[in-house]
DNA sequence: AAGTATTTGTCCGTATGTATC
DNA sequence: GGATACATACGGACAAATACT
């Protein structure tokens, strides 16, 4: 027999209990919610109790406090639910699979874009990586991220500070998981083949080839699934 | 001269700091850190303001409390703390360009996959969204969520639930800023032609051909674009 | 214009439960 | 079991900001 971690604590009943309400409907956008007093009495905790959950809702943005007025639901509550649960999305151990069928939707646009529209100066940034990635592979000194942080420049170059985000998120998760896979001790041919690939999608982006880049980094992105651990 | 919007508050303040030791590295995932105690001293607060700081970082998963132990970063602190400024991102007013151009990238994929997988009941489901949108123009009952469902449900379709999630989003922040814009008094006859094109995305789906319905989610999403105010 | 009531911001003290040794 | 360290939770108090009369 195992104890269920330890019981919820009071200020997580709470702010559970406040979301719902929220997302029901019974508390609108603008309103008025009741006193730090009445709300504790209601939900039969302290005054402290009730401010922690209060203030977690407050960072969230999904209510604001003013001292002597009240606290109220911020027109955008919904929408700033909607976020924090994509959020909790994100942090849900998120299969290797769907990370990598991710980045194969997004990728390939953000690279069309990129050569679409990219800068002297921005296609300068992109070919020093290039070279860093090569020289780090030679002295042995190569790590992940650096492959990494080409893909994000040139998500970068898209524009799209959104998707840049998005991304950014995706890549710390595989990072993260990636400690755990043979992609972490890759022989120095395959590194050298990965980063032959970037200079092959490099190449179209210099040469504002749009369609061409995007296949590119299409294809780059389907070999690299191939060192991913198979499905069962 | 006028006031700076209000001081900040203790507990934010502490938020802030505490990000900043962690993201710098100063406090590492999985460390233990200070007791409530010792950090309301060094941070100057009281304790229970250090708790209302504590039990933000709590709830995002950065740290975590146990009773008679102590206050730990969870290993994953890093990842959490990205995920944050994903929805901080999420948060910030988007440009209408961005986020139609985001589905513009998106929408047209998840399409393929679900023409590719869809079930008979999933189908069917579709189908009654169509026939939904057409009664509620009849009766001019007809509101924009309604159209916003059915690309929901092909997003369902497709089975990467993180983009299902990504895009939702992206849904509810379009439907808040609708409200000021000109799509909110479409036309019947626009109307019509919006549910239309619904329609025709559906018979690529249901003949179970990808490439055409991927097309045709695009170009789709192309005319909603039109109605949207212009760029100066 | 002044004073009072309301409400949040902040702090303190204390009792209880839980984990460690 | 007993002692210690720590978080959990409660209640009381006063300050600061705002609203009301």
């Amino acid at each position: 027999m195992y104890k269920p971690t330890s019981r919820t604590m009071l200020y997580e009943e709470v702010i559970n209990q406040i979301l719902d309400l929220i997302k029901k409907g019974l508390w609108k956008p603008g309103e008025k919610i009741p006193t730090e007093m009445e709300l504790a009495q209601s939900f039969e905790v302290s005054r402290n109790s009730m401010r922690e959950a209060l203030k977690v809702l407050e960072h969230l943005k999904i209510i604001q406090s003013k001292a002597g007025k009240g606290t109220y639901l911020l027109e955008n509550s919904i929408q700033n639910i909607q976020a924090l649960e994509l959020a909790s999305v994100m942090r849900e151990a998120n299969s290797l699979d769907q990370l990598m069928d991710t980045r194969l939707i997004i990728e390939p646009e953000l690279t069309y874009r990129a050569a679409a529209q990219a800068s002297l100066d921005e296609l300068n940034n992109l070919e020093k990586l290039l070279k860093d990635s090569i020289e780090a592979v030679a002295t042995n000194t190569y790590f992940p991220s650096l492959g990494f942080s080409f893909h994000m420049e040139i998500a970068k170059i898209s524009r799209n500070t959104l998707l840049y985000k998005f991304l950014e998120s995706i890549t710390l998760e595989l990072m993260a998981q990636r400690k755990l896979l043979v992609l972490s001790h890759l022989s120095k041919k395959d590194l050298l083949k990965e980063i032959e690939e970037h200079r092959f999608i490099f190449e179209a982006i210099k040469q504002n080839n749009p369609e061409e880049a995007k296949k590119r980094m299409y294809v780059h992105i389907q070999n690299a699934k191939k060192f991913l651990p198979v499905k069962e």
